[in-house]
DNA sequence: GTCTATATGTCGATAGAC
DNA sequence: GTCTATCGACATATAGAC
């Protein structure tokens, strides 16, 4: 079950597959680095002789520092959004799971993509870079916060027009669910950070999940 | 309203007061500079040219650069430890107020304590250096977090033994009360960074406390 | 696309005069 | 407790040979 997946292959900034061995391995070595001690407290030098090359052969494959941080964000985006029920699934999801599978669901979605070691270091380097980098903040606020809020309040709004969910403010509802995950998840992110265990922190986020169905359902 | 208060003098590490005018200005600086761009992003040099002295001078208030970090770190619990109810007052404020002025009242001091300036800057450097720095993780969650979910939760109890709250797990019900909150406090700090307006993060703040008051009431 | 060599700048910290 | 002067280390980035 501990089986730790790992990103084999990155896309380059413009989204496009990056076939080069060296390239791809330079930015495993910069997320694993960038992870531990962030974007400014590592330099080209750790990088590269961690890679096996010298810093001059980097600005080969990077014009510059920046566009190493600026891959690693456009790929991270690409995962990210692909955990989220997209605008076509509202209707089928809706239709087809109760409350508590629907939540439940979405939640080992998560496990399953926090599992990634590469993912899980992305989302360090994320948090890490919220103060000091205006495209980590776009990606945290916009991308994980808010578009995870207004989609799945776009469910919540249709189950309570099944009938399955009690009328009320359906966005308003996707935040009270969604902000302790939030919570939960970045102290998650801490604790596998310092080799620690998460089981605590896996029991509260299923006790939020019960709480917040009895505060919903009643 | 939007009076903002600054903390005008420091106490050195041992929290002791300070009382020269050079090293309590050094640690202004330097809180407004750590707070822009991160404790590694700031150099001696920076913090100097805008005290008004040279470099060499700053050793003679400081050891070295990390103790101005301690200093400022041991300013922030001394402060935030404030804003929580004592143990001495779980009795008298579970006796005297309802859940919903409880809880209100302790927004309204942490509104205040956050109005303070220097004091919303601290807890950007704490964002900041939370995967760098180990002082900053254990201020944020043993302080911050855990602390306040464990002297509300004993709050809670209390309530719960006079008959104010239905019985439940206690420690269970602040965690999921405060969750929230500190993802919206973290909103609320971001947002001040960027000179954006807040109201929308204290409705949903409020919003919190009206869903949370219906869902542990009925 | 790798290398050697180097340009140019900044960093934290110290020595020692006043 | 302020200053001038400086050290040694490390940073990003480039030129040019192979």
């Amino acid at each position: 079950m501990d089986y730790e997946k790992e990103l084999e292959n990155f896309l380059d900034k413009d989204l496009q597959p990056i076939t080069n061995g060296t390239k791809n391995k330079i930015l495993h070595v910069a997320i694993d680095h960038f992870s531990q001690r962030g974007y400014r407290g590592v330099s080209i030098r750790q990088i590269t002789r961690d890679v096996g090359i010298k810093e001059s052969s980097l600005y080969k494959h990077f014009q510059n520092k920046d566009e190493i941080l600026d891959t690693i964000f456009a790929n991270f985006e690409v995962e990210v959004v692909k955990i989220l029920p997209s605008s076509e699934q509202i209707e089928v999801v809706a239709t087809s799971m109760d409350i508590r599978d629907f939540l439940e669901r979405g939640l080992q979605n998560f496990v399953n993509h926090i599992e990634n070691v590469s993912m899980r270091k992305i989302w360090r380097i994320i948090y890490n870079e919220l103060f000091s980098d205006q495209r980590a903040r776009t990606i945290y606020f916009e991308t994980i916060i808010n578009l995870t809020i207004e989609r799945v309040g776009a469910i919540f709004e249709q189950m309570m027009r099944l009938g399955k969910l009690p009328r009320q403010d359906a966005r308003m509802l996707s935040a009270e669910y969604h902000y302790p995950v939030f919570s939960l998840i970045m102290e998650y992110n801490f604790l596998k950070l310092e080799g620690k265990s998460t089981k605590d922190t896996e029991k509260r986020l299923q006790d939020h999940i019960d709480f917040f169905i009895k505060a919903v359902t009643n």
